[in-house]
RNA sequence: GCGGACGUGGCGGAAUGGUAGACGCGCCGGGUUUAGGUCCCGGUCCCUUCGGGGGUGGAGGUUCGAAUCCUCUCGUCCGCACCA
């Protein structure tokens, strides 16, 4: 595409020009209040694909934004620079994962610079520098002095593909990895753990108060699955411990404890470690049958199913035990079924089935009585009606007859306390977060394993633990620091005896969970962060990234921050890491998500030659609102020629010939004023609610009606364009960054560049229109329409309308009932 | 199954309960160059007897007035999913 100006020559001028003048580095004493944009720090997989070019193009409008504002910006950028690609590429090719990553590195960042996207580059953080490394095992260690790290057997996710220990939150509902896509399977290992579930609460009452999209707090709140009810021990038969033998009960978890004379059975997960005391040798054959058949079911199997609940089959069978229901004192049977989770609550139930779908089908299955507790409305279908669940009085519940849900649901618990049977308990779907992983790019759990001692953390004045680089690569399955006997074998901190280092390294969401803080004081060598420098910057003002870490990531780093806190490394540090939180949507291309793996990225370099930075940039701005999805079809280029074109067609403004006429302002010059004023009240609006897209719109109707302002015959006013032009840049300024500049600077030489220039204001009196349209409609249909001052008054304006020609028309002689005005801007006459 | 979001021209999308379709892409017509896939101007929701009439997935409702609020319904997308 012909282009009047040079586009690589002016855009590299000043992406050079901005770098040495160190523009948009600050520091912590600056005395300018405060603003924190932040970009979630990126998995370094290469140069920028259009997905970052859409995410940095925001973050940076914001930056530029807030400093003409006159904030002290800060405006950092790193790298989540662990993590497995790179150690698969290095399995693959034998690179240290190292060489690769940073090579990497070196390609996003360049591609950042190249989109005109401004940095504190001496912040930068990379999670695998010996640096982070060595703060990252600090902070595990206070948490392992805090309680609120610690080691445990547990069934754990395991990832074939990955070979290695996933976070429930990495396993997809379809019991996938989300990563690799492979059937994740279970395995019984010793793991580290971070006590999240002690935030439980916190962490969901936090989120009322943040300005997040509704959608993630919503998520959020789904995951950590708060459920009131209570706890309570079922007594097995024949183990009350009259005998003399120990007592025995099964622990069963429910949220309708007033349902309690209604359980005619209770059921154990597969994997209940009393289970096997609990099968009576008739019924050993049957059960073992269906334990085998769990084990080795993967979780897609077992717990999904397309029709939902109910739709699986309740499969089942009757352990040999019964237990005593503690409401009605009776024995019910007790059965293992696979529809009961080890997962969750106590891994046990007390069955329900005139209350519960699941029991209903379980039941009608397997023959079981089903008594009602709670009375079903009118015209319930008593026997074919199945599981009701709703609201209603309670039935054939002794002293509990006659209440209403609620009310029986206290006095249930209090009966069960009285009889020492059970509790009150706040249920969570939360886990305690696992984050040990069978890999070697990844920051070293720092702990030592002792024969004599147990597991001892390294002292601090040990620390950074690092891998070693003479390690092979090879899909073992273990980290291939399990192979290295120098890593491997040390010596105890305790007693200085044979010992041998954790090989395990920590999930990379670790790292992720306090780099934002890091970043407030990325020079501190003796700490972490300098508390006083991070209460400075936080909370993140404006945090900017992908829906998909809705869940994860952002409540790991909401955990951290609380935790960091508590342990004393953040004092006073607001709770919440980010105040304010914007998700901007996927690029996606043939129905599919653009990026690497599916093959269908569109390149950002194919533009810089002809549209430029700024016309990619203008062109993710314009095209829909940044939350939403944006499709990337055969249309999407002729969309970016057009940003391409708007350039140009600035260029040609900003640059031409003026035929500048002398005397008084015409109204044409007034009216231009006006559009000026209103355009810069209308983008700062916008900018202030992320409608990016109609700032560009407000801009470009501005440009257009200055263009035909410039060519009208009767030549034009030199302040009033003057005005224009300039406002018409600094507009720009946080949108189209270099041509903005470059205009500004050709258009005033000598003064300060545009970016150290002040956001433009509006005159609220020249936004006031001279005249607004009135609208008259009859019966609420668009009648006339007729041009009038805007302080005009209801009478006037009602008088105005029933003068109109059209409306005596409209009225056809009848009498109005009723006149609705709404001055200036309409009046509506019924009849 | 539960929860959430969203349905507006050929397309992306605008519209504090008050002129539906801003801005742009595409398309149509005209002009300048005429080598143009450049640039400029005009048009572009549908119907129309040129007075108007209809129109925001569908059906109702609230209101002087509804794309916007409410109810039902259809469809698309997202999240969770045997969570006791």
């Amino acid at each position: 595409m012909a282009r009047e100006y040079d586009v690589e020559a002016v855009e590299r001028k000043w992406q050079e020009r901005w770098r040495d003048e160190e523009t948009y580095e600050v520091d912590n004493d600056d005395p300018r209040p405060s603003f924190y944009a932040l970009c979630m720090y990126p998995y370094p997989s290469g140069a920028a694909h259009q997905g970052h070019v859409r995410n940095y193009t925001f973050g940076d409008l914001i930056v530029r934004y807030q400093t003409m504002l006159g904030k002290a910006v800060l405006s950092p950028f790193g790298f989540d620079s662990f993590g497995l690609p790179a150690e698969n590429a290095a399995i693959k090719t034998g690179a240290h994962p190292r060489e690769f990553t940073e090579a990497r590195i070196v390609e996003l960042k360049s591609s950042l610079t190249r989109l005109g996207a401004m940095y504190d580059w001496r912040r930068e953080v990379r999670s695998h520098d010996p640096s982070y490394v060595r703060w990252n095992q600090v902070i595990f260690e206070r948490l392992l002095e805090a309680g609120l790290a610690y080691r445990s057997n547990a069934l754990v996710n395991w990832c074939p593909g990955c070979q290695t220990v996933l976070a429930n939150e990495q396993v997809l509902a379809d019991g996938t990895c989300e990563r690799s896509g492979d059937v994740v399977i279970k395995r019984d290992l010793e793991q580290w753990f971070l006590r999240i579930t002690a935030y439980a609460d916190e962490l969901l009452e936090g989120l009322d108060a943040l300005e997040w999209p509704e959608r993630v707090k919503t998520m959020q709140r789904n995951w950590i699955g708060r459920s009131e009810g209570c706890e309570l021990d079922l007594v097995v038969e024949g183990r009350d411990g009259s005998d003399g033998r120990a007592p025995l009960a099964v622990r069963v978890f429910t949220t309708r404890p007033d349902t309690g004379f209604g359980m005619t059975y209770a059921v154990v997960a597969p994997e209940h470690p009393l289970l096997d005391e609990l099968i009576t040798d008739s019924q050993r054959a049957e059960v073992d049958d269906l334990v085998a058949r769990a084990a080795t079911e993967t979780e897609i199997e077992r717990t999904s199913s397309s029709g939902g609940p109910g739709a699986l089959d309740k499969r089942g069978a009757f352990t040999g035990s019964f237990v005593r229901n503690p409401f009605t004192g009776s024995p019910i049977p007790l059965y293992v079924a696979d529809y009961v989770l080890m997962g969750y609550g106590t891994g046990a139930i007390m069955a329900v089935p005139a209350e519960d779908e699941r029991d209903w089908a379980f039941a009608q299955l397997h023959g079981l009585p089903i008594v009602r507790t709670v009375a079903p409305p009118e015209g319930w279908d008593d026997s074919g009606g199945g599981a009701y669940s709703g609201e209603g009085t309670k039935i054939n519940s002794g002293f509990l007859d006659g209440f209403g849900i609620a009310e029986a649901k206290v006095r249930a618990i209090e009966f069960l306390e009285a009889a020492g049977l059970g509790e009150r308990k706040v249920n969570y779907r939360l886990r305690d977060w696992l984050i040990s992983r069978q890999r070697f790019w990844g920051c070293p759990i720092p702990i030592i394993y002792c024969p004599e001692h147990g597991a001892v953390p390294v002292p601090e004045a040990d620390l950074p633990v690092l891998a070693p680089d003479d390690v092979e690569f090879l899909p073992t399955g273990q980290s291939p620091l399990a192979h290295h006997a120098g890593f491997l074998h040390t010596t105890c901190p305790t007693c200085g005896g044979p010992a041998e280092r954790e090989t395990d390294t920590m999930d990379t969401f670790v790292d992720s969970s306090w780099y934002f803080l890091r970043f407030c004081d990325p020079f501190d060598s003796s700490a972490p962060f300098d508390p006083g420098a991070a209460r400075r910057w936080m909370p993140v003002d404006q945090y900017i990234g992908g829906i998909e870490h809705a869940i994860l990531h952002l409540l790991y780093a909401r955990f951290f921050t609380r935790a960091l806190i508590d342990v004393g490394l953040a004092p006073g540090l607001p709770r919440e890491p980010f105040h304010r939180l914007f998700t901007q949507g996927m690029i996606r291309m043939g129905g599919s998500k653009m990026s690497k793996s599916k093959g269908n990225l569109v390149a950002p370099e194919k533009y810089y030659g002809t549209v430029g930075a700024d016309g990619l940039r203008l062109f993710h701005l314009f095209v829909g609102p940044p939350a939403d999805d944006f499709d990337w079809t055969d249309q999407t280029e002729e969309v970016i020629d057009g940003c391409g074109r708007f350039l140009e067609r600035l260029w040609r403004l900003e640059t031409a010939e003026l035929a500048v006429r002398d005397g008084a302002a015409t109204e044409a010059d007034t009216e231009v004023r006006r559009e000026v004023h209103r355009t810069i009240e209308a983008v700062t609006g916008d900018f202030e609610r992320w409608s990016y897209n109609t700032a560009v719109a407000h801009t470009r109707e501005l440009v257009n009606l200055l263009t035909r302002y410039i060519h009208s015959d009767g030549g034009v006013n030199a302040a009033v364009v003057q005005e224009a032009l300039d406002s018409v840049l600094l507009l720009l300024a946080p949108m189209t960054p270099h041509v903005a500049a470059e205009l500004w600077e050709r258009r005033h030489p000598d003064a300060a560049a545009l970016h150290a220039q002040r956001w433009p204001t509006f005159d609220p009196a020249l936004v006031r229109a001279s005249t607004v349209t009135l609208v008259i409609q009859v019966n609420g249909k668009l009648r006339d329409r007729l041009e009038v001052d805007p302080g005009i008054e209801e009478g006037e304006a009602t008088a105005l309308a029933l003068a109109s020609a059209k409306v005596v028309d409209a009225l056809g002689g009848a009498a109005p009932k009723r006149v609705v005005a709404r001055p200036p801007r309409l009046v509506n006459v019924v009849v």
